[in-house]
DNA sequence: GTCTATAAATTGATAGAC
DNA sequence: GTCTATCAATTTATAGAC
């Protein structure tokens, strides 16, 4: 049994770097052909051109958050431990998908693919409003606060780690990092 | 007199929005071309080159930020209350400037321009992390969580805003947001 | 201060040999 | 599955007329 499949995986490590790193217009097949080692015409064996390699990589971001998503769908319990739950688990799959999900983050919709991670991005940001809106309705979270604003500021602050959190090397787990974020947004920062 | 300096801030305007919309690398002099509506060659009347404009864009996000942190320099008072004014004020220069703020946090350091941009921002957040540690040691603040990683996170949800806020439309003020963010971080979202 | 014309290099993609 | 060679289109930038 040949591995067509890890030569490809190996291809979307460095194409997902490269994307991030110089956007998705601005990274050129050669780009690739340069980083991979691969002639320009070996890459288009595996792949059917460009834009496939872009959704082939955000996939890798996309199918585990709304995994996330589809596993909550017959969750019950207060909406205040639902939503930590759930901002968790995005945290760790940042974590474990980071350049994957970065490259999520900085996607524009100039093309098909990038209005489609748009749409899905969407689809999860509105799970995270709802269960903020219900966790006021429950009377768990304050109801002196925007609910919309405040679910924007939870989700902007999580992808936000994409910026500066980097793995290994005695660095902070994605649970302490989780732990200190959730910590100072419930309780909060004052002493 | 003629208005050499307006036209060149129209063409920033464009430059800028382009750049956020596709990248750095991936627009083109001539997407530029296109939406101003000048040739390709009038541009570089106005501009020694791609690059340049860059710069010139950045700076319109760098030179209020830094402008802030000078203000500082001589600054007395409480941490706490000194962290506060500052990320008051960051908040009123990032919906005051909000497309050359988007751009600033988008340029990932390709080119000599986009590393000195990087430059400027590490500046701003180191002062904002020597802000929060000198709340802990007040007193002000938590000390049972990484005053790096507070710094982080309240520096990454405010520059999260440029991910959805849109000045006008009868939206919230960004003093309002202001208020939600800091209320937030601080006092806690719990009930 | 604007334009057309053009330069040399790079773009995404393909043909076809091995 | 890899390569070299090549395509037409696009890239940043310049020359020089008006």
């Amino acid at each position: 049994m040949t591995r067509p499949r890890y030569d490809l995986e190996l291809l979307l490590d460095v194409a997902i770097e490269e994307f991030t790193k110089r956007g998705y217009d601005g990274t050129s097949i050669e780009h690739l052909s340069t980083a991979t080692g691969l002639s320009k015409s070996s890459l288009y064996h595996h792949v059917e051109g460009k834009e496939h390699i872009l959704r082939l990589g955000l996939e890798r971001a996309v199918t585990p958050l709304l995994d996330l998503l589809d596993e909550q769908e017959a969750r019950e319990g207060r909406a205040i431990d639902r939503l930590t739950y759930v901002l968790r688990r995005q945290i760790a799959i940042l974590a474990d998908q980071l350049a994957a999900v970065t490259l999520l983050l900085r996607v524009r919709g100039n093309t098909e693919t990038e209005r489609w991670a748009l749409e899905q991005r969407r689809t999860f940001d509105t799970f995270i409003a709802d269960l903020v809106r219900a966790g006021v309705a429950d009377g768990d979270l304050r109801d002196d606060l925007d609910p919309a604003v405040v679910a924007r500021l939870l989700s902007g602050t999580v992808n936000s780690l994409t910026e500066w959190y980097r793995p290994g090397h005695g660095s902070l787990s994605p649970e302490t990092i989780a732990d200190t974020m959730l910590s100072s947004s419930l309780t909060g920062l004052r002493a």
